[in-house]
RNA sequence: GCCGAGAUGGCGGAAUGGCAGACGCACUUGACUCAAAAUCAAGCGUCCUCUGGAUGUGAGGGUUCGAGUCCCUCUCUCGGCACCA
């Protein structure tokens, strides 16, 4: 008998026992049945670990503790994505070195992780920003290289001018520095990229092959922004170049009546006619100077001016004007655009404004309003010989026919997608392995060189270089081909890319000579699911799909979609309602409540509190019902205990009843976990807790035996969600194995059916009366006793029943009159 | 503006087109207690002429024997994108 109730004491037991047997570690023979199952790793900011921790890693260990005693082999690792900008910025702070926050803040999470009583196999950690990591991230950008998949090209950064240094797009806050809320400007620099846009079809079509949420898919799909149309070219007049223009509505070409180009176009210079040539650098200038605040005003009215010069329509042969606006992107498409004011809003706001001529060349279909600007598809109209087409044949017929001709039109696809900048011009980062050398230029750094390693002395303190341009030590180096004096490339990895891969090393952490054994992780991977935030639905979701198709490409690995199924769980608020902030004072720490009721209550009270997708607010009034709950199952299973020797093995109407609720739990708590309907599970339990209590207080006579199964399959259906309440439970009822190398128990399907069941009466679809019948009674049996039911004979006079509705198992019907 | 998700008691939240509100919190009443807590038993959407009846899932229509669930229109909330040609 137990006489110490379950708290952190019980947790501190046995996750000392659980490391002892090492009965999370994964085992390598049972492949067959091997599941990865991951969560999103972290980053080791402050020292503690917070709700939001535990409701990712603590709810998806629960999940996945399902699944090992489902008899699957669970691969269950954890880690750190360890370099990133707060480590710095704390360094520039207080002047403790990043390296040394980083690592002290590991070593506490882990501490916390193991508080928790998770299943993760510690043999398999990875840190991102140890070298015998960062190694084969530096391997992976030189593979990306040598494929032709990472390049440098000039490009803008945000650039802090008060910090005196550029910022990563995560920290600028409506165009103003995070840090010192100064506006951020633009500087070029040439920094190198990772070409993902290669990929953008890939990524598209690999959606088809993947259990994601449609919502992520949906986000993804947005922002790598397909779009197909058609390339239009527009002789000049006065110059041999042309100007082209990319449009989804060549149907509307007709309609054109004006060019424009973005003002940072590289045309610009050329068309340029006087006297028009300093308006047209003025404006140039205005536009560079203008800050991201003042780019993202979506109201701010269109502008732009006059180039002085002329294109000809390649379709009616017409002088059109040439302008440049700011309304017009220079990266996207074409950076031009072919202006037609009567069918494309922005257009013809512009045209309105500087009086440039609008016409139609589109009628709306069955006489629906389509006054100008009509920006919806119609019958073609004013477009000489493809009058009376519809827009979707016209949008064909035009870039065909113009095709034909002179070859000034063809169709085109283009896209939002970017392609991926990795350059940080930062310290804490993996360096980018790169060295310039005078006489043979770019040179990768030979991969028996890596890694290409961090200095620790280093001046990270913000002046406007890369931090490791200051280090002589790093930045002088010997060329690998020609071992003349060259230089190391100074800047640092976007930590996006450490996270790209990390699951694919987490099977063979340990590898030195290979960042994995490829028929290894063949085996082990894909992840077969994915726990993290949706925030994660564009960057590093998209990042990791496109490094392992690259990888896949590279035949590093024989799969394209690192990620099978992925889930997202919601968050967490504060008892306010808002999300939990320091500056909001609404922050829940769970030491505190753990030091109180024990991780199972904090992890029960999570499971229960809240859908699992959607979150919401924190109560601590849930956290002292959870609490409670646990003592209520530990008083009913030691009631139970006491009545476990008692003889008997007959299964009267309460061991039927309890059975029943048994197998209903089983069931449905087997179905709710699937999809992380943790709640539902709980409240399984629950019901189940209740029965077993009802059985102890009415049952006439107790049946020892059959109270011992019901207890012992109820504790193991705890287990996955009290981990060390139930294995303190387990082995109170006199066992001495670990209750988490327990079968997950079947539902036996006979036991689903009672014998009796009660029928609700309707008639006309509104409740009037129950019947209680035979759960095998025939249609007409049913029939008949719904007829007679009591409240529902006064409904019957002066009437005639047209039909009745039987719903086996639920309900009847009668359709009067 | 566009795309996506959502709206159910005082609260958190359940409901393959079939008895709305499972499970829990809060609350009320009773038992135990000198008393309180804990525990145990019971009640608990709203309204009414209250052993009964009406009504009820953001609003309004529709389909159906039957709608929280399906269809149409609208309101609001949240998330994402945002001059993408």
């Amino acid at each position: 008998m137990r006489t110490l109730k379950y708290g952190k004491h019980t947790d501190t037991k046995w996750q000392e026992n659980w490391e002892r047997n090492g009965i999370y570690k994964f085992n390598r023979e049972n492949i067959e049945k091997k599941f990865y199952c991951l969560e999103m790793f972290s980053y080791p900011s402050g020292a503690k670990l917070h709700v939001g921790h535990w409701w990712n890693f603590g709810l998806t260990d629960s999940w996945a503790r399902v699944k090992r005693m489902q008899g699957h082999s669970v691969f269950h690792p954890m880690g750190f994505d360890a370099f990133g900008l707060p480590a710095e910025n704390y360094a520039i702070k207080t002047g403790i070195h990043p390296e040394d926050s980083t690592m002290a803040n590991i070593a506490t999470m882990r501490e916390q992780l193991r508080t928790m009583g998770g299943t993760f196999d510690w043999d398999h950690e990875v840190v991102t920003c140890l070298p015998s990591y960062y190694r084969w991230t530096q391997w992976l950008f030189l593979e990306l290289h040598e494929h032709g998949l990472a390049y440098r090209k000039e490009a803008p950064v945000n650039w802090c001018p008060s910090c005196n240094t550029s910022l990563a797009n995560e920290q600028v806050e409506h165009g103003a520095c995070e840090r010192c809320n100064a506006e951020v400007t633009k500087r070029n620099l040439t920094q190198w990229f990772f070409k993902i846009t290669a990929y953008a079809d890939d990524l598209l079509a690999g959606h088809e092959e993947i259990n994601w949420p449609e919502k992520t898919k949906a986000m993804q799909k947005n922002w790598i922004g397909k779009s197909t149309g058609a390339t239009i070219i527009f002789p000049l007049e006065h110059q041999a170049e042309t100007i082209e223009v990319f449009t989804t509505r060549a149907d509307t070409l007709f309609g054109c009546t004006y060019l424009v180009l973005a003002p940072e176009h590289p045309l610009v210079k050329a068309v340029v006619r006087e006297p028009f040539g300093e308006q047209v650098a003025d404006y140039q200038e205005q536009t560079k100077r203008q800050s991201e605040i003042d780019r993202l005003a979506t109201t701010k009215e269109k502008t732009g001016v006059f180039t002085g010069s002329y294109a000809y329509h390649p379709a009616t042969g017409e002088r059109i004007a040439i302008w440049i606006a700011d309304y017009v992107l220079a990266t996207y498409g074409t950076g031009a655009v072919m202006a037609v004011p009567g069918h494309d809003a922005r257009d013809y706001d512009f045209a309105a404004k500087y009086h440039l001529p609008i016409v139609r060349v589109v009628q709306g279909k069955d006489g629906c309003d389509d006054s100008l600007p009509f920006v919806a598809d119609g019958i073609v109209v004013g477009s000489s010989a493809f009058d009376g087409l519809t827009s979707e044949q016209a949008r064909i017929a035009i870039v065909e026919h113009l095709h034909s001709q002179n070859g000034h039109a063809h169709f085109t696809t283009t896209y939002r997608l970017r392609d991926w900048l990795v350059s940080r011009q930062r310290y804490w980062g993996a360096p980018i392995p790169i060295i310039y050398c005078d006489d043979c230029g770019v040179v990768p750094v030979p991969a028996s060189d890596l890694p290409v390693l961090l200095p620790y002395n280093v001046d990270f303190t913000p002046d406007g270089q890369s931090p490791l341009a200051k280090s002589a030590e790093f930045v002088n180096v010997p060329c690998p081909k020609c071992h003349k004096r060259a230089k190391r490339e100074t800047d640092t990895l976007d930590t996006f890319v450490d996270s790209s891969w990390y699951f694919l090393r987490y099977p063979d952490n340990k590898n030195n000579d290979q960042p994995w054994d490829i028929d290894w992780i063949n085996k082990l991977l894909p992840v077969d699911m994915y726990v993290g935030g949706p925030e994660h639905a564009v960057m590093h979701l998209l990042y990791a799909r496109f490094i392992v198709k690259a990888l896949k490409d590279m035949g590093y690995v024989n799969f394209g979609e690192p990620f099978k199924a992925l889930v997202h769980q919601g968050i967490i608020l504060g008892a306010d309602g808002e999300k939990m902030s320091k500056s909001k004072g609404n922050v829940v720490s769970p030491d505190a409540y753990i030091d109180k009721h024990g991780a199972d209550v904090f992890r029960l009270y999570l499971l229960f509190g809240f859908n699992y997708l959607e979150g919401g607010p924190w109560s601590d009034d849930g956290i002292k019902a959870t609490a409670r709950y646990v003592e209520r199952v530990e008083r009913v299973i030691e009631r139970a205990t006491e009545k476990m020797n008692h003889v008997g093995e007959s299964m009267g109407g309460a061991e039927q009843e309890l059975n029943y609720v048994l197998h209903r739990a089983i069931y449905g708590i087997t179905q709710d976990v699937l999809d992380f309907g943790f709640n539902t599970c709980v409240s399984k339990l629950m019901e189940l807790t209740n029965a077993l209590h009802r059985y102890d207080m009415e049952a006439p006579t107790k049946n020892g035996p059959f109270v011992r199964h019901v207890t012992e399959n109820f504790v193991r259906l705890l287990a996955p969600f009290a981990p060390h309440l139930a294995e303190e439970l387990w082995a109170s009822l006199g066992h001495s194995n670990s209750v988490h190398g327990e079968a997950w128990p079947q539902h036996d399907p006979k036991a689903l059916n009672r014998q009796r069941i009660e029928l609700a009466v309707q008639v006309n679809g509104r409740l009037r009366d129950k019947i209680e019948v035979a759960s095998d009674a025939n249609e007409d049996e049913i029939k008949t006793l719904a007829l007679q039911a009591e409240k529902v004979l006064p409904f019957l006079t002066n009437t005639i029943v047209r039909k009745i509705i039987v719903v086996k198992g639920s309900l009847v019907n009668i359709v009067l009159g």
